[in-house]
DNA sequence: ACAAAAGTGTTGTTACTACACCCATGG
DNA sequence: CCATGGGTGTAGTAACAACACTTTTGT
């Protein structure tokens, strides 16, 4: 059992890691997991696994990602591991034990095992699910302007987004809607912006035919 | 581990089922499987175990689909399952056991344990995948005419599908290249049918941003 | 007044569907 | 010469990026 945990921090999509104190891989940064137990669900174990890394309650969203079984992904005995990604919201910042921090997916230190994969394999999907979901409610907080929101698809999706149209897009397709408040401007002045929320906080497909679509 | 393999029959998207002769589930219909032993990954087990009831060099692709966990999934202990998706090329009848055959997966009979949702999953899996890449390579045979790419693509995806568009996306995309080659018309007459290949027999994104795609 | 930040209007492009039309063969 | 099946040409449409423009605030 293995969590890629992913985050917005500070402009940058980041994973929560601890550091190994003990060999193999001593000082290499690793996933948080541990063994499934008899009588638990793979969610179950993964949730009590997380626990004692960080409060689950801020875990927004939470889906298997892959199993993995090479013989050698460890040194020891061969382990079968399922790995799943969660998504935690900007702003809220977990305490963590001391050997765990957040550390950037684009500037990873050395990982152990079959981490490093795991994770980009996580970012991943993080990545092709905001082309066509509504998965940027379990990134984002439960309100926010339009400027906050292209700061986290920025952070996430590794490249410019447009304000102008990332608004556009997520209105039509009835990811978002206006809270009716507005955020006071900045020191600098500038007109007030608007606070907007996501219409659903569980994960719907909206864009099912991207192609192909049936006829009608 | 458990395989869901799945080929385009009659019209029709087919599933690989073998009847349990023994309790639990005796008389229901099950996937291929079995146990993952020491030393293997998981890709070579179920590549194993379907050596079993077909001829795994028939199996054109196979990707993993899913990890199953529920205690209450199997009546004795609590068993974990990896399931994989397979996809076997339309024309090949290859000869399978006597407890063995092929089911129509919107016509599914009585099935085993969670068996029917990991059928129906790996289903959208491939609607989802034909959609966006071009894993048609996947179901269809090596050269085929378009008319035949169409059944192929109504059959797996459930809906009507015009060949005139469908050769269009699919040669806008480069996924399709003709032969050369045309195929002589049937006794009704009738102007000869261009033949076609997939360009690649490996699985690859064609349409990767959907949405959201990077500026430029 | 002017800079700063947010929001709107408009245009052009692309990838698709739909449908009319044209082509090549067998009887 | 016409039915049959396959292929092409051409609108029409929806979703999107790009960018100019307008609105609302602070100094």
């Amino acid at each position: 059992m293995l969590a890629v945990v992913l985050q917005v921090r500070e402009g940058a999509l980041a994973v929560l890691l601890w550091e190994r104190a003990r060999e193999p891989f001593r000082r290499a940064w690793a996933l948080p997991g541990g063994v499934l137990v008899h009588g638990e669900t793979l969610e179950e174990s993964i949730l009590r696994h997380l626990t004692a890394k960080v409060d689950v309650r801020e875990v927004a969203y939470l889906e298997q990602l892959a199993t993995v079984s090479d013989p050698d992904r460890t040194p020891s005995d061969r382990e079968v591991a399922t790995a799943y990604l969660g998504l935690v919201p900007l702003g809220i910042d977990p305490s963590v034990p001391a050997d765990t921090s957040w550390h950037d997916v684009d500037a990873l230190p050395a990982t152990a095992f079959d981490h490093r994969e795991l994770i980009l394999a996580g970012r991943d999907r993080l990545r092709a699910k905001l082309s066509y979901s509504n998965i940027g409610f379990a990134l984002a907080p439960t309100t926010f302007t339009l400027a906050e929101l292209r700061e986290i698809y920025v952070a996430a999706l590794g490249h410019e987004v447009s304000a102008t149209n990332l608004k556009r897009v997520l209105l039509r397709r009835g990811v978002l809607e206006s809270t009716g408040r507005q955020r006071a401007p900045g020191p600098g002045g500038g007109r007030p912006a608007e606070v907007f929320r996501f219409r659903r906080r569980s994960l719907e497909i909206t864009d099912p035919f991207a192609a192909l679509r049936p006829p009608g």
